[in-house]
This record gives C-alpha cells, sequence and structure tokens, in this order.
DNA sequence: TTGTAAGCGTTATCAA
DNA sequence: TTGATAACGCTTACAA
C-alpha cells in the first residue's frame, strides 16, 4: 500500500467508509446538510469527529473551481487607517469558513495590478480593494473577475461592483468649513503623501475657502513625502516661516496633526487662540491629547465589517440593494479649534454626505 | 466536448501542446528550468506568454502536498508594533513566489489554537507566530507542523524551532536603570494589557529597582485593559493620586508615554523635571513629541524580515546556524529623561543581549 | 533529458 | 435521497 502523500491524515474517503456510506454523500453533508436523510447525516457527523476529518482546500478548489478566500488589497499596512479596517474585515470573516488574503500595494497603482492578476489566478470568493484609482488594466480585471468586488474608503459614481466609503471631499470641505466658522481667517493646509485620497481632501479644502472668500494658495503646504508626526512638525514650520500670519492648520491626517501641535508647543504657540489645528480620522489619541484635537471621525472599522457584509451577501447571491453605502463621517470639535472670544462651537455629531 | 470549470484558463496541457512537449516537461521547466534543454526551456517560455499561462496553485498543492503559503499569527492588527513586523515580512516575501496567510489571535491563546489548527490542515511551506506562550496542545501542533517555524517578538530557550526577537525583560531592566541613572528615585511603572511581554518587562522593571533598592510595589500601576494613549493619561492620573511623589514613569508602550506625557501638560507638571518619562518601541512620534519622548528602539521590520529570511532558507534545506536570533534593543534617551542638574546622559546608543 | 501512468482529495454529472 | 464515475490541473514515481 502506497504511503500517504498527505500525512496520514483522513480523507473524505475515510469518512465514508467509516460512515457506511459513500463519499459524495459525505461531501453533501458537509456543504449542503439539508439534502441529507437525518439517519446518514447522524452517522457522517459522527465518522468526521472521531476521525477528526478536515476537508482539503487545496482538493476542494480544485474540483469546484471555487475558494473561501477573500483577497483584500489596501496601500498600507502601517496606517492606522488601514489597520482599522482590516480588524473590521478579519473580525467580518472570523466565524465564517472565509479566509483572507492580503496585499499590500504599497500606494502603487502598478503594483496593485501584480497582485490583483496574482489573486485573480487563485480564484477568490470575493476581492476588497482601497480606492477607485486603479489602472484600466485593473479595471478591466476586476470588471471580469467572475466574483463580488467591493472597494472601500470613497464613493464614485461608477462603481466596478459595489462600494462601501465616504467623500473625502466633502469631509475636507466640512472641516475647513468648521475652521472658517470658528473665526480662523488665514487657514493653512499641511498634505503628506498626496495620494487620491489626500487630493480630494484637499479639494474640499479650497472649495471651502472659496465659498468663504479666503482662499491663498501660499497656505497650501504639500509634499510626496509619506507623513509622520515629525513631517507634521516640518510642514507647519515651512508654513509659519513663509506665511507667519497663518491662524489655522487643516491637517490632512492626525499623525500631521500631532506633529503641528507639537511645533506650537516648541515654539511657544498657544494653541487654539494663536494657531487652530484640525487633524483627520480622529485616532483615538486626538481626545487625550492636551489640548484634545479637533478631528474627523472616519468609521474605518465600520467599513472593513460592512464590505465583508456585502461581499457575503453578494457571494450568497443575495446582491444588496444599495451597490454604493456612504458611511459618512463626524466631525469631532475639540479644544484645538476652540478659540477663545469666538462663538462657542458645540461639540457636534454632524454625518456628511457626499456631495 | 466538455466545457471548462476553470473558465478558460489556459493549462498545463495547453502549454505542453503549443510547445509540442509533454505536460510533466512543461512542469519541470517552470519549476526547474536547469532540468529542462534549452531548446525546450524557450519552446515552453514562449508557449506561457502566449497563452498568459499561469500555474494553478490549487492542483499544484493537492499533488505535491505543498504549498507556497507562509502562516503568520500575531496578536493584533492595530498594534504599530505589529504591523512594522507585517511590513517586514510582506516586504520579505514579495518578490517570491510566498504568499501569506495572515491570522489575528487578538491576544488570545485560545484562538491562536484554532487558528493554527486551521492553517496547518492546509500544509503551510512555514509557519511565524508570535511569542512563545503558545497552549500546550499549539505547542504539540507546532512541532509536528512539518514546516520550519519561526518564534518572532521574544528570545528563549526551547524554541519550538527556530526563533528572531529580543529580551523583554531585559530590555524593561535597560529603560528602569537608565531613570536611575539620570537620578530619578521614585519610578513608577505603567501598564497595559499585561501580556506575556508586558510581564517580562515588568519583571525587568522590578529587577532593576531592587538591584538599587529603590523598588515599591505601590508604584506599579498594572490594568488588562488594552492600551491606549487616554488610558496612559488615566494611569498616570491614577499613579499620583496615590502616590503624589513619584518622579518618573516607565510606560510599557509609546501610547502610555504619550498619554503620561498628554497628562502631565494637562496638570502643568514639568517634564522631565518634576516628572520623567520613558516609552517602549520608540515610535515614531516619540522623537517628534515636545520635549521628545525617551524610548527604547525594538527592531520590529527587522523581526519580520529576519523571521522571514530563516524561514525561506529553512524551506530551502538550509537551516541557519543560529536557530535563536538576539536583535537587540537600543535605548533611545531624550529630553524626556534628562532631567536639570543631574549628570547628562549622552544619547547611546547600546544594544542589550538577552539575560 | 524526456515521457507515461497514476494518483492527489474533492466535486460535477448523470443515473438509479 | 444516494451512488458510480469522471474529471479538476498538477506532480510523483518510474521508465525509456
Amino acid at each position: 500500500m502506497r504511503r500517504r502523500r498527505n500525512g496520514g491524515r483522513p480523507t473524505i474517503a475515510d469518512v465514508a467508509k467509516r460512515a457506511g456510506v459513500s463519499s459524495i454523500t459525505v461531501s453533501r453533508a458537509l456543504r449542503d446538510p439539508e439534502r441529507v436523510s437525518p439517519q446518514l447525516r447522524q452517522q457522517i457527523e459522527e465518522a468526521v469527529r472521531a476521525l477528526d476529518y478536515v476537508p482539503d482546500q487545496h482538493a476542494r478548489a480544485l474540483a469546484s473551481a471555487r475558494t473561501d478566500v477573500v483577497g483584500v488589497i489596501i496601500p498600507s499596512l502601517t496606517n492606522n487607517v488601514f489597520a482599522d479596517v482590516l480588524r473590521g474585515i478579519y473580525d467580518g470573516l472570523a466565524q465564517t469558513s472565509h479566509q483572507v488574503q492580503l496585499g499590500n500595494s504599497r500606494y502603487s497603482p502598478i503594483e496593485e495590478e501584480r497582485l490583483l492578476a496574482t489573486f485573480l489566478s487563485q480564484r477568490p470568493a470575493a476581492l476588497i480593494v482601497a480606492g477607485i484609482d486603479q489602472t484600466a488594466r485593473s479595471r478591466e480585471l476586476l470588471e471580469n473577475a467572475g466574483c463580488p468586488v467591493v472597494q472601500i474608503m470613497e464613493l464614485d459614481e461608477g462603481p466596478v461592483d459595489m462600494m462601501v466609503g465616504f467623500s473625502h471631499r466633502a469631509a475636507g470641505h466640512l472641516v475647513t468649513s468648521h475652521l472658517v466658522e470658528a473665526g480662523y481667517r488665514r487657514i493653512g493646509f499641511l498634505g503628506a503623501r498626496m495620494d487620491p485620497r489626500t487630493q480630494r481632501r484637499l479639494e474640499g479644502y479650497r472649495a471651502a475657502l472659496m465659498e468663504a472668500g479666503l482662499y491663498d494658495p501660499d497656505r497650501v503646504t504639500a509634499t510626496p513625502t509619506p507623513s509622520s508626526v515629525t513631517l507634521g512638525r516640518d510642514l507647519l514650520r515651512d508654513l509659519l516661516a513663509r506665511m507667519p500670519d497663518t491662524d489655522a492648520v487643516f491637517c490632512i491626517n492626525d499623525d500631521l496633526a500631532l506633529g503641528a501641535l507639537f511645533e506650537c508647543q516648541s515654539a511657544a504657540l498657544a494653541v487654539p487662540d494663536t494657531i487652530g489645528i484640525a487633524g483627520f480620522n480622529d485616532l483615538e489619541m486626538m481626545a487625550a491629547a492636551w489640548p484634545a484635537l479637533t478631528s474627523v471621525r472616519t468609521p474605518r472599522y465600520e467599513i472593513g465589517s460592512r464590505a465583508v457584509q456585502m461581499a457575503r451577501a453578494a457571494i450568497a447571491g443575495r446582491r444588496p440593494a444599495e451597490r454604493v453605502v456612504d458611511v459618512g463621517v463626524e466631525l469631532q470639535v475639540r479644544a484645538s479649534t476652540m478659540r477663545r472670544g469666538s462663538a462657542q462651537v458645540p461639540s457636534q455629531k454632524a454625518p456628511v454626505r457626499a456631495i
């Protein structure tokens, strides 16, 4: 007798023999218990337990041309934003038979395309990808993926399939308008990396200031350099060196905002009186900072879990009614933008919809 | 002719026909080009290109009882520490044919055990797991995994197979000793989550203070609550309420340290003169804070890439000479522990070895 | 160096 | 409702 290649693991045939049925009956009992008589079902379940049988995913995938793998492609592993999204995805999939295949595109559309091709070659059950700025070829791959596709983080008219996110432009507009309402007049912009989502936040900033008649391109400080707290310090220092009368800054994320705060502290600039600071994402630290930092709460975990929810529904053949879901954002007004003497702005909860 | 189940993708047989050879020759040319004559190899490569052939991973896994999947199990997706480790792992695997199967145990040994069982059922090429505190059954599973296993983050006498990390006890000892040398005498401890690694840092703290004759159990503030910046504020406030004369704190991670700093700022306590603050991990923000925060640099990215390196070597049959690799840590002394009047402590680079 | 034959463990298909 | 049989696409074992 030939030695088993699979290291002695029991196969479906072993279970079948023990339960006194044929392999295919075991297969059915496992996948769709309803289709097997209660009698046999019980015998099979017992055999499965007794043998510690675990189906071989590869054999299953080969025979059925289907897998339980959900491919996920995000641009960064270290960005807290995506860590939270991922957590939502993993939690949503934890009690299911699905597994996650994770790809890190490092903010490179080319790398994303490559990952997409690799993932697709494994016939995933569904695909979750960040953003809407895929290459033409990626878009084509996604359209012919043959599985549900959920684009996350953003909102757009033309989803490949489904979409969960919020409008970065609207969110940028929201914060900036808040700064205007809080009494600031010479509002700067601090931006890093300047990926598509960051660009759209900048658009929102610009629109809000134009509406208020306060837009000054010289107050926009943006760099392709990846974001960091240190960079936040540097950018604010640069901005103040060029435009010393700047009285507030919208930072495209919380790291930059924290850096801006530290820079103000080191330069003995009063926050919020001399300079107002607003961030983006509302990481946990923002509320704990001193002074507490204003930010925009983005429902990252929810985006992940909603994406999974939609993907699973679609896998099960129940496409959700709404193909594009806006999870909105909430402005969290805190001390860093509550200027003394200006009208008190209460901590409001204002969900923003796409523009 | 029967319709293809695989959605029309070319198979190895298609390539073989086009190249005018047999399937097995194509298979060999793909896996081990050396074993096929240059002549045929070229024909095959051309056919592969022409057909856009991509091997089916599942068929390959089924036939060979092997996969290219490296299983990775970490306790948290949102902890920056593991995000960096992951980056090291993904980068190390990026140019290879390997894929990552990522599991999040959420700091639960039981969940870890479950993930391990799931991963193992897919016959991974290697396994990378965080920590050394597996359950007995997990340990058993790992020992019989039939593939290289790398335990990361810590150091221990008895690795399952291979190990890359540093001694948390030694690192805790290092920071605490630094605080003593910097002139602090009533040094507190702020700890959250209190997972095994945190516990060992506490041990190092305790040992260092005992050696200095300064240990006071009442200054240890620890909670099982997950870490956060807000928690850092709360813990320091508690500690100071109980022991108002505390003159320094060792925080088991940088989030707590940042919270401690904010708490001092809000209570108008001078850092480092009234209170010294030291953190752990040396996240990027520590150097940017005001005052800059002392911390212990842990080579997280390196741990990830070294683990991959060792795993790949072992997969290739070249077990590394050293099965246990100590990557060490470096104390980063900054303003938050440079007390006025005390001996100036230069920013030193002192790799710490395991105890 | 190349090829033939026989699976790998599961599911699709069709028949009973 | 259950089963026999033939794939699924690839690799191992052995032969030429």
